[in-house]
DNA sequence: GCGACAG
DNA sequence: ATCTTGTCGC
C-alpha cells in the first residue's frame, strides 16, 4: 500500500479499525438503535462539541449541561485526548466520540437529553456522531448539523420554524429547519431514543436568537481555542 | 471515471 | 475542524 494508506491505517489502528472496518461496525451497531421515543421528561439538555485547538494533535470534547425551561447553564465539562482517528466522511464519531464520553463521564449527573453537532441518521448508514455517541451513553440523542451530508428536500420556506423531511432512498432520514428567517437550515435527525418529531420539537425549544441552539454555540465556546 | 463529502 | 480582517448586504 502507499504511503498516505499506510498512515491512516496506523492511525485508525488506535481502534483497532480500518475504515472499511470502522463502517462495517457502524452497520452492526446501528441495529442496536431506538428510533422512537424511549425518554423520561426532560429537565436538562446538553449541548456536545468538539475542537481541534491549533492542529495540535488533540481533541477537546466540551459539554454543556443547561436547563430547558430557561435555557440557563447548569453545568460543564472538558476532556482533553489525543487525537486518534482521521477526518473521513461518514466516519466523523470515530474522530469526535473517545473524547466526549470522558467529558460526559465527567458531569456529576448525566443530562436527559443531547444535542450532538453532526449527523443522527441523516447518514450513509444511519449512524452518525449523535447515534454513536446516544448508544454508548445510553441517553437519548439529536443530531443537529450546521450542513448536509446527504440526502434531498424540498425548497424550505424562508420563515423561522419552516422544516421539509430529508430524505434518502425513499427513506425519510431527518428534517431540514430553518432556524432563523432566512438563514442557512440547521439538519435535524434522530440520535438515539427520540422520534424525528421530538427531535424537531427540542432543537426548536433550545432556539435562542441566532441560528444554532443555545447548546451548540455555549458547547463551542468551550471546545474552542481560547478557553480551558 | 467524475463529483460530493457532518466536523 | 482550522487558517483569519474587513467588508458586502439586509
Amino acid at each position: 500500500m502507499d504511503a498516505d494508506s499506510a498512515k491512516r491505517r496506523s492511525v485508525a489502528h488506535a481502534w483497532n479499525l480500518t475504515p472499511e472496518e470502522a463502517r462495517g461496525l457502524q452497520k452492526t451497531l446501528a441495529e442496536r438503535l431506538i428510533l422512537n421515543d424511549q425518554l423520561g421528561p426532560v429537565q436538562t439538555v446538553a449541548g456536545v462539541d468538539i475542537g481541534f485547538p491549533r492542529g495540535r494533535g488533540i481533541t477537546r470534547a466540551a459539554v454543556v449541561v443547561l436547563r430547558l425551561d430557561d435555557l440557563s447553564v447548569v453545568e460543564q465539562a472538558v476532556a482533553e485526548e489525543p487525537t486518534r482517528f482521521p477526518y473521513v466522511p461518514g466516519l466523523l464519531s470515530f474522530r469526535e466520540v473517545p473524547a466526549a464520553l470522558r467529558a460526559l463521564q465527567r458531569l456529576s449527573r448525566p443530562p436527559d437529553l443531547l444535542l450532538c453537532d453532526g449527523q443522527g441518521t441523516a447518514h450513509p448508514r444511519r449512524f452518525g456522531v449523535a447515534c454513536h455517541l446516544g448508544l454508548l451513553s445510553d441517553i437519548p440523542a439529536i443530531g443537529v448539523a450546521k450542513s448536509r451530508l446527504l440526502g434531498e428536500h424540498a425548497p424550505l420556506a424562508r420563515e423561522k420554524g419552516a422544516w421539509q423531511p430529508l430524505r434518502d432512498k425513499g427513506e425519510t432520514i431527518g428534517a431540514v429547519l430553518r432556524s432563523r428567517a432566512g438563514v442557512r437550515p440547521l439538519y435535524v435527525s434522530p440520535g438515539h431514543r427520540v422520534s424525528l418529531e421530538t427531535a424537531l420539537h427540542y432543537t426548536s425549544a433550545c432556539l435562542g436568537r441566532y441560528r444554532l441552539p443555545e447548546t451548540t454555540r455555549v458547547a463551542d465556546r468551550l471546545a474552542g481555542d481560547r478557553s480551558a
